[in-house]
DNA sequence: CTTGGAAAGTCAACAAGACTGACTTATGCT
DNA sequence: AGCATAAGTCAGTCTTGTTGACTTTCCAAG
């Protein structure tokens, strides 16, 4: 009992200290959305090209049916942005060689930069944070947010969490 | 020199850790919006929503200046939401006492109860992995997301983000 | 070698939630 | 009395999502 009581307040488990905490991942979330949100503004792109272009980039050569299940959108949603990058030249269309059906997407140089500009300011916000807090601190913020991703600790550890869910 | 690279392998600072990190506030942040979204689902509610609940809870009485700011929306935009929330009943509108132009919102028992089962899945689940993480873990995640929200360390600690700041 | 189904792409219509711009009404304050 | 502020509304636009229906191309099994 009393045990208990003492392991709640090392925890801080009061709600007011659980609001604080998730708050503070929707304010980490902002920071990382406002300067990519920022450059597509010049583009006249939304998240939907970011999300396309993120994801074409980590998967180069993937299919537009890839790209639907790992994005979780639809067909035609997907395709109105597709089509803008692809006039744009951000991304290279190829006919499958296995199955002639298939496209396989890519970033062309130009789509690379985008990319590239896009998540140095997200890296460099997490750099900064990172050296500032220290490696104890990251090895905490990791742990937590493995336990907030999957409450259980029942998913492969070395699977990216890429392949299954949704970025954005 | 050695120094550098020394350190850069304890904080494990390559892009790919970093992107992992990055992903890793992106795979939090939807688990603490799926659940509540799914509940609004029942209400024909969206996150617009849940976040003026969200803020007319915290700051019972606030006015509609007062919550556009906190926001970041304009007048039409929270007018649409907060009228729907008026007529079923969730909030209540009462005339300023001091200055009869302002409007002070409160949350209705009704409002009250809504906000609570949105809140409760959330705190479960920060709950649950704060204590699966432990003391440790706990101080280093609040930590690095207090660099990733305030980079420079500028802001006042005490004061609660919710005060300048946009969630959701 | 035909036929069914899968991959991709398109057209149309709709909804939520943001935006701008213009305007009204009621009230406060100088 | 007259200007400014708080709130509310009307109209129109944009992005990003949705559903439904349909075509073209191509693979693969019978």
């Amino acid at each position: 009992m009393q045990d208990k009581r003492s392991n709640q307040q090392i925890l801080f488990l009061t709600d007011e200290q659980l609001r604080l905490g998730i708050e503070a991942i929707f304010f980490a979330y902002k920071g990382f959305t406002i300067d990519p949100d920022n450059i597509l503004k010049n583009y006249s792109y939304g998240r939907a090209h970011h999300r396309a272009i993120h994801f074409i980039n980590s998967y180069p050569g993937t299919t537009v049916n890839n790209l639907l299940q790992i994005l979780g959108v639809t067909k035609q949603s997907l395709n109105r942005v597709l089509r803008s990058l692809i006039m744009d030249g951000l991304v290279e269309v190829n006919i499958g060689k296995i199955d002639k059906r298939q496209r396989n997407l890519i970033l062309t140089t130009k789509g690379k930069d985008l990319e590239n500009k896009l998540s140095i300011s997200q890296r460099d916000r997490m750099r900064l944070a990172y050296k500032a807090a220290g490696p104890d601190a990251v090895a905490g913020f990791r742990t937590v947010l493995e336990y907030i991703v999957d409450p259980n600790g029942t998913e492969d550890k070395n699977k990216s969490w890429l392949d299954s869910e949704l970025l954005e």
